[in-house]
DNA sequence: GTTGAGCGTT
């Protein structure tokens, strides 16, 4: 019973479901199945992943086939350390349709009298699919999600700075990279490819660099770091001067 | 390689 999840939602009427909450990203369904399999019948375990890059968003949903045994595991597993971590366990207030529901347990299901409940539904049931092609072209004034808001956050301020200090003509990366309003994601592999060897030398000259002069400003004393550089230098006799950077050049030259 | 409020897929 590896594959949770993965057939989809098996049958959640007779369900109760948990959400998992602060969990580690690198955490699976079958990390979390021994925990809460100890505590009752685990009928499914499925863990909302992002659609591009596939990797966890840091909560799973756990669902138990009676509300007796989900409710001792949430007075257990709540405030429990998995993979390092203190994951927190509750009821699931909202059903996989928006649908509000009750004790994890889904109060109403979608039956044919079931869509005039539906008006009442304050919550849409788009998340990351619409916004991830509209947010950028429509205006970001419609307030980032939470997957784009953390990578902002730290891209944010550094992404500012720079384009105060620095014309945007100095960095031709620019366009490329931060312009198109993400960096990662869903990058295409030939872009990479060619980031390596012809937007590289530019940005790879500071990069060496870098080694040597915070090395030297910590240690404004001399004499002792002389037995570092030696070592150091050994296994890397070559192959990080930029001399032999136009060697390769004519090499990837068409 | 990174992150941390919240509510879910075939």
């Amino acid at each position: 019973m590896s594959h949770f999840g993965r057939t989809g939602p098996p049958d959640i009427t007779d369900t109760y479901s948990l959400l998992v909450l602060n969990i580690t990203f690198r955490t699976t369904a079958d990390d979390l199945f021994p925990y809460f399999d100890k505590y009752g019948k685990v009928v499914d375990i499925f863990i909302p992943r992002n659609r591009r890059t596939g990797d966890s968003r840091g909560f799973a949903f756990v669902r138990y086939k009676y509300a007796d045994e989900a409710q001792k595991a949430v007075d257990r597993l709540d405030g429990k350390v998995v993979d390092g971590r203190e994951i927190t366990v509750q009821f699931a207030k909202y059903g996989p349709n928006a649908e509000r529901i009750d004790k994890g347990r889904i109060s109403e299901s979608f039956s044919k009298s079931s869509y005039r409940s539906r008006s009442r539904s304050p919550r849409r049931r788009y998340r990351d699919d619409y916004r991830d092609r509209d947010y950028k072209r429509r205006s970001r004034s419609r307030s980032l999600d939470r997957y784009d808001r953390d990578r902002y956050r730290g891209r944010d301020r550094d992404y500012r700075r720079r384009s105060r200090s620095r014309s945007r003509s100095d960095s031709p990366d620019y366009y490329r990279g931060r312009g198109r309003g993400r960096y990662d994601d869903e990058r295409r592999g030939q872009s990479r490819s060619r980031s390596m060897d012809s937007a590289s030398p530019a940005r790879r000259s500071p990069t060496h660099r870098r080694s040597a002069s915070p090395h030297r400003s910590l240690s404004p004393r001399g004499g002792s770091p002389d037995r570092h550089s030696g070592d150091r230098r050994s296994p890397t006799p070559h192959g990080v001067s930029p001399a032999d950077r136009p060697a390769d050049s004519r090499s990837q030259s068409p």
